[in-house]
RNA sequence: GGAGAGAUGUCCGAGUGGUUUAAGGUGCACGCUUGGAAAGCGUGUGUACUGAGAGGUACCGGGGGUUCGAAUCCCCCUUUCUCCGCCA
């Protein structure tokens, strides 16, 4: 959530800001009803003012036994009058929020202004793309030769999107898992937590998914509880309304979740296989940090996730996002795109994100200064340390052989027990 | 699902209609003391809104109500604990 005290201050940053990230411009109205809120306010507390002064004197006047029937009567007229007001009020700060809730972070300034991904800029490569001297595959032809995903079964169990792992695939895929936990619990220093997968209202509000993003979640009615979109929705709800020592940031955590999207209205050709489902897993980071020290650990983040390809061998390029390409809460986003030479094209697995503290103060996530012993927002951010699906995709296609099966990098074999796939047995 | 008991500031915890302006402790900050530290002593210390400021207002799990006046009384909801039931 932006704050309405630094919009009033400086409205110009914040027009541009929006219009950086293609968000319908609201601000006049907004300040117009800002002003009114405050005037209500103003009226409403000198009321109340009048009327607690006016109240201890009707005590002390029934402690004497003197009669206080005038005051009395003066101040049931001022109750309604306040009544009035509060019921105002309330409406005004309906309105600003209905509006404010919608507008998203504006980018940080080193973000680059642009429209769509086509304006985003490649910042760094790692590794080459391998060179392969046979017919490759693809993940889907792999995967269907060697039978570890059955997506004509899954289809029949829940629907197109929701990938069903066999044998070897549902072990390589688990031990990925366990490899990327393990790896930054312990090479990163982040804390391993196992999240809830499903979130009430306030969390999804807190992350920002609603109000606007509702209809990319899973909601199951009868609770009115959101199937989580990634692990970084209740992760970062931990430390909703909590005020947080200064000795105790940066918090690190680092979780598993299977994440639920609904992905409506993305039909066609990339929906096929892997590479856009319904349901996934995803290892997360998510960091609370002091503001000042956000973009830095911004760029560690990055290196944490890449230390995760690097690890695994394949090749990767990472972009920086322009403004408008930027999601909802993010004020900058680098995204990691993995090599799939089967496939012949670069798969988005990871996004790591700055949110300054757009998320914090939804969710109002605070921190007391050691030096001054004053609260102010944090700043959170978040990575995918990375999601597994379109990892499949690349390490399947990076790795298979003139024979059909597919190689398991060795940093892989204590997890899967087995070191090459030529069929789906363990 | 049923019955009962709770939810108060960083944390613990007192407070059942009007000097609550939320006691006391703890934590934190600063100072004294010390060779240094601990202990001890002293002082300060909730959040938000509003206001140029002085100040004012709100907030005791959330929402509504009663009243001139609510942490306190009433209703609804959430949640935690205990017991019972069900259950992987």
């Amino acid at each position: 959530m932006l704050d309405i005290k630094q919009i009033r201050l400086e409205p110009e940053k914040f027009r541009s800001g929006l219009r950086a990230k293609n968000a319908e411009d609201k601000l006049d109205s907004l300040l117009a009803l800002d002003e009114q809120r405050r005037k209500y306010i103003t009226k409403a507390d000198d009321l109340k003012s009048l009327r607690n002064t006016v109240s201890k004197e009707i005590g002390e006047l029934r402690k004497t036994k003197q009669s206080a029937d005038e005051k009395i009567k003066e101040m049931r007229e001022v109750g309604i009058q306040i009544k009035t007001l509060d019921t105002d009020i309330k409406d005004v700060e309906n309105k600003i929020n209905q509006v404010i809730t919608t507008f998203p972070n504006i980018p940080h300034k080193s973000v680059k202004i642009g429209k769509s991904e086509e304006d985003n800029e490649t910042v760094k490569s790692w590794g080459k793309k391998p060179i392969l001297d046979f017919k490759l595959k693809n993940h889907l032809e792999l995967s269907d030769d060697l039978g570890v995903l059955d997506f004509a079964r899954s289809s029949k169990i829940s629907g197109s999107g929701f990938p069903l792992y066999m044998g070897k695939g549902a072990r390589l895929e688990r031990a990925l898992i366990n490899f990327m936990l393990d790896f930054h619990a312990e090479k990163h220093g982040y804390t391993e937590v196992f999240p809830p997968f499903l979130v009430n209202r306030d969390s999804a509000f807190g992350t920002g998914q609603l109000p606007k993003l509702e209809e990319d979640m899973y909601l199951t009615t009868l609770d009115d509880l959101f199937l989580i979109p990634t692990a970084e929705v209740p992760v970062t709800n931990i430390h909703r309304d909590e005020i947080l020592s200064e000795k105790k940031l940066p918090i690190k955590y680092t979780a598993f979740s299977a994440c639920f999207r609904r992905e409506a209205g993305s039909y066609g050709k990339d929906t096929r296989g892997l590479s856009r489902v319904h349901q996934f897993n995803k290892v997360e980071m998510v960091q609370f940090v002091k503001p000042d020290e956000s973009y830095e650990v911004h760029e560690q983040l990055l290196k944490d996730a890449e230390d995760i390809l690097q690890a695994l061998g394949l090749h990767y390029r990472v972009l920086n996002l322009c403004s408008g390409d930027l999601s909802f809460a993010a004020a900058k986003c680098y995204d990691i795109e993995v090599w799939a030479p089967g496939s012949d094209k670069y798969f988005e697995v990871s996004s790591v994100s700055n949110f300054e503290d757009f998320q914090a103060r939804r969710a109002n996530i605070r921190y007391r200064r050691a030096d001054n012993n004053k609260v102010e927002f944090l700043h959170t951010l978040n990575g995918s340390g990375v999601a597994t699906p379109r990892l499949m995709i690349a390490l399947l296609e990076t790795y298979q052989t003139n024979e059909g099966t597919v190689v398991i990098p060795e940093i892989l074999h204590p997890y899967t027990g087995f070191t090459t796939i030529s069929n789906n047995e363990i």
